[in-house]
DNA sequence: TCGTATTTCGAATAATATTCGAAAAATGTG
DNA sequence: CACATTTTTCGAATATTATTCGAAATACGA
């Protein structure tokens, strides 16, 4: 087994897994297995919700005993946080290539914008965990997401803050409302297209909810 | 024991559980009874989130048996939900005092987007429950709530349509888009709000969040 | 005051998360 | 290749919490 009340005994696991990171899993074998048990996770989470899916049910689907989820993972909170964890890596993989080419700010914001967008319909599920079960959570308490996502809103903060600088957007405007303004509307929006089946476009929504922003934002 | 499997057997009170109201309790001590189980769980949801929070420990703070709470609730769900319904009329009854003054619906959408933000302040404990826990379910599924949600944003749809039919706001804008953009911003500022233990005033913040949108939605 | 309707609650049951340690598999080393 | 050691797996408990049930207690109307 690898019961994490062991690791307390090595300095060097211990803050590993103080910190959130992966166990050192050391046979591929094993990290395999683990993701196995990730993708049943997202699968379940996205179909009927976190607190819908039982561990036993994701242990079926993953294919290993119910005791083995927690060999990888602390406990069920834990394999929830992790859903997120790759997906907000691949997003930021999508999204940089496309940020270095222009310099505006402005563009910059519309870019992350829309590329979040896309993801959320290129990957339904997550979307659904996230902005419905995670986000929420993250916001009221989560430390270990929170960064990830303070991370992600301090980047739309520092562009803002840019354009405004740029004269672009008014001096009077607040970033953090900006700021809360776009991921406010981004969550209500997705959280509204999951729940009505994906009917319309949810990029080409996402591009009226990026001008009508910019409108406020503007000088004038 | 009020038990509601053999509500069935009634038609009358059939449709009553079904759709959601509550039992006919016909004697005074058990509505105060109810009203005690409620409360509790107010406060504890508030405090410790939805699944942080045992019925246990809501029968422990409401001082009765466990098992009573579902002689008054069909299960944890359903007392989940009854926590918003009577927060709603409250807020209902707030804001239409104030409302049928003006005729101008951009300052009745600015009213009741700022009372809901007063509302908010007033009841922290409320709001936490709301927009962290039930909010996102509501969206998720929760069919019941979601009809009291939808009626609620179904007012500002309208409003925004009557501005844009007024020539306040532009002829291209999707009431539904910024319907999303007033709820997700409102939304995301009071969870951050709750999240940061209210140091800043929400209603200002509201204030400007509402100048900030009405300066994106206006004719130019 | 008695019978019936209504409410209360203690004691089960059920579902699920979580723990534990012995067995199995992999790995390194002479 | 044997064999000791590390690493992984998993079945069988335990723990917690939601949920059910029915008998006892209480209120109420005649």
């Amino acid at each position: 087994m690898i019961h994490f009340r062991y690791l307390t005994v090595f300095a060097g696991w211990e803050k590993e897994v103080a910190s959130g990171t992966t166990l050192k899993l050391k046979q591929q074998r094993s990290r395999d297995r683990r993701e196995q048990i990730l993708s049943a996770a997202t699968k379940l989470f996205g179909q009927r919700g976190i607190d819908g899916t039982s561990l036993t049910e994701v242990a079926a689907v993953a294919k290993v005993p119910l005791s083995s989820i927690y060999d990888y993972f602390e406990d069920k909170r834990a394999l929830v946080l992790d859903v997120p964890e790759g997906n907000f890596e691949a997003l930021y993989q999508k999204t940089e290539p496309l940020l270095v080419k222009s310099g505006d700010p402005v563009e910059q914001l519309r870019i992350i914008f829309l590329t979040n967008f896309q993801y959320i319909k290129d990957n339904p599920s997550w979307g659904r965990v996230f902005f419905l079960e995670i986000w929420p959570s993250v916001l009221a308490a989560e430390p270990r997401v929170k960064k990830a996502v303070d991370k992600y809103a301090l980047r739309y903060v520092q562009l803002i803050k840019q354009a405004i600088r740029a004269g672009t957007y008014r001096r009077n405007l607040d970033p953090y409302t900006a700021m809360s303004l776009m991921m406010g509307g981004m969550c209500h929006l997705t959280a509204v297209w999951l729940l009505y089946g994906r009917k319309y476009d949810l990029v080409k929504k996402g591009k009226t909810l990026f001008t009508t922003l910019h409108n406020g934002f503007v000088q004038r």
